[in-house]
DNA sequence: ATCGTTTATCGAAACGTTTCACTAAAAGTA
DNA sequence: TACTTTTAGTGAAACGTTTCGATAAACGAT
């Protein structure tokens, strides 16, 4: 591997000359300037990455840690809102995922990191934090010198979907939940139950789900078990109203007329399924370009202020 | 940050002792290597990735890159698929994109790479390769000692799609093409090429595309306007026959009955829209499997083969 | 007791950069 | 001319590891 060092015998100068050159220091006159350059390319020189990041203390790459299934539709458009923002930036995007990357943050690889990943626990975040990681958190409230949080207003979101349901009459209301560990599916759910306890002649119940298509498709199952009249469902997140379409797919029973069903995410999907899902709405592009630009003035110790993503309601042939 | 150094001076050893014992060297007694765990956990030390990879001239990172746009539907499984055999080795995986994370190849970033990514050129892959650089092409052909294949098998898949239609009793065939940097619509195209040249009693049209779904819909805005009778269309992805569905939605044309499509690749959502979309299918999975196993043998130059990913049709109800 | 072996540890070089402090020559100023 | 200032370039240390070769102590065998 060509190094520096062999740029600087052939130019016949010191090393920290092949270096300023390179960087375009104006220490350098620009005749040798020139020539360093032009051996470097004839000797097809490649920064060594690893020296350079030793040394500097920084990799001008940050980290997007996504929850770890990849299943696409949710995280494509926000992942193109962050490189949106960074493609005008020094900085370049790598998607991390799974327990082992998790070393990527203390370790240096990266100069700071998205995180929407239950994988890390709240003080393993606030570890790195302490030890200078740049983090904007999407899932959960971390208050940190070194953290910025970048959420969505699930509360509102939450709380569109029910009134949604009531104002066209029904009053026999599932909910498919999230899982435990997750800050969004614990929110929504606050909110759903805040919005019930305001009335009192409705049936309300909650199934338990884990943002899975699997636990949409249980649920529907209960559901159809327990059936009697009409019900709405308001399932907290969009993968397990799909689920819940290839269940029902299976029976008689029709979204819409029997079943009614809203989600939450608005993914690509929610609009192509039949019939198309109601959904909470919200702009994923916007968020990931808010969340990485945040965070690049984290990096640059420029102020930051914590953000919320609006959400809307899109009503769709899913809930009649 | 803390490191090697610091727990010698605590441990009062040489900091070869603490990176032999941090090592798990045999060379080291158990009675001081515990103790200088200890240590390390205490002063929460954490190796730093740059100087390792420096000495190492390793990274035990592996970069997949893919084409651009991280819409999901076609990448998810791919990724599943890599991830299922990278969690049994010690390697990790991060996803790059775009033109600025070329540079992660040459400058030693990662220990190799998966590549279906049309921004690299033939040319800049053999340059990396010649420089060591360990790669598994997905989406072209290209002989080198440090590259190897996995590659679908197009021309059978095309071959499927088109006698599909023929058997089906179509006569007048269009076909959307996909990019012409693109190494499978390549293939693709040169093998319905073949199968329509063996039949001369058909109509048969070609319109230009390039795998999204805007030049579906303009593919599908052109078939209309030439519309006398019914017709059948292979698109060479299944994102440009979802574009031609959104489309024909807004017309009165019906799919299925007016037109019929094929697509290729069997992305989640083809079994979702309506009518289900007829296509071509093979294991993202099995794919993603094999082409990390075998970029791992590389790096360890172990020997590998080129491979072929099997295809199959699967028939839908957008061809009747 | 003596000599060779093994064992546990250490010192120092090396990986490829960046950058501070320095120097010699050139240029500017009085 | 004699002085200061600027310019163009150099040397060496440093970043945090790994690892080779050396060393001293402990151990066995004779």
């Amino acid at each position: 591997m060509v190094s520096i060092k062999d740029i600087a015998k052939h130019a016949g100068v010191s090393i920290s000359t092949v270096s300023y050159a390179l960087n375009g220091s104006s220490k350098i006159t620009e005749a040798t300037s020139a020539r360093i350059r032009e051996i470097a390319k004839e000797l097809n020189y490649v920064p060594n990455a690893a020296a350079r990041s030793l040394k500097k203390r920084e990799t001008k790459i940050i980290g997007a840690f996504l929850m770890s299934d990849y299943s696409g539709n949710f995280f494509g458009p926000l992942l193109q809102g962050i490189n949106a923002t960074l493609n005008s930036t020094d900085y370049e995007l790598i998607v991390c995922n799974g327990m082992k990357s998790h070393r990527f943050l203390p370790e240096q690889v990266i100069d700071g990191a998205i995180v929407l990943d239950w994988s890390f626990s709240d003080e393993e975040l606030i570890k790195y934090a302490d030890i200078g990681c740049k983090l904007v958190v999407l899932d959960r409230e971390l208050e940190h010198q070194n953290i910025n949080q970048v959420i969505l207003d699930n509360t509102t979101g939450s709380a569109l979907a029910v009134h949604y349901l009531l104002e066209k009459g029904h009053r026999k209301l599932y909910i498919v939940t999230g899982p435990d560990i997750s800050y969004d599916a614990h929110q929504r759910l606050q909110a759903v139950r805040t919005a019930v306890k305001q009335c009192d002649d409705i049936h309300y119940q909650e199934i338990k789900g884990d943002f899975s298509k699997l636990s949409g498709a249980r649920a529907a199952d209960q559901i159809v078990k327990e059936y009697k009249e009409p019900v709405a469902v308001f399932c907290l997140n969009d993968e397990m109203a799909i689920g819940m379409y290839d269940y029902l797919s299976t029976t008689t029973y029709q979204i819409g007329k029997h079943i009614h069903i809203i989600g939450f995410d608005n993914i690509e999907m929610s609009q192509y399924i039949m019939p198309n899902l109601a959904t909470i709405d919200y702009s994923k592009h916007k968020w990931g370009a808010l969340c990485a630009g945040n965070l690049v003035k984290l990096i640059a110790n420029e102020p930051v202020t914590n953000e919320t993503i609006d959400v809307s309601l899109i009503k769709r042939g899913s809930v009649q």
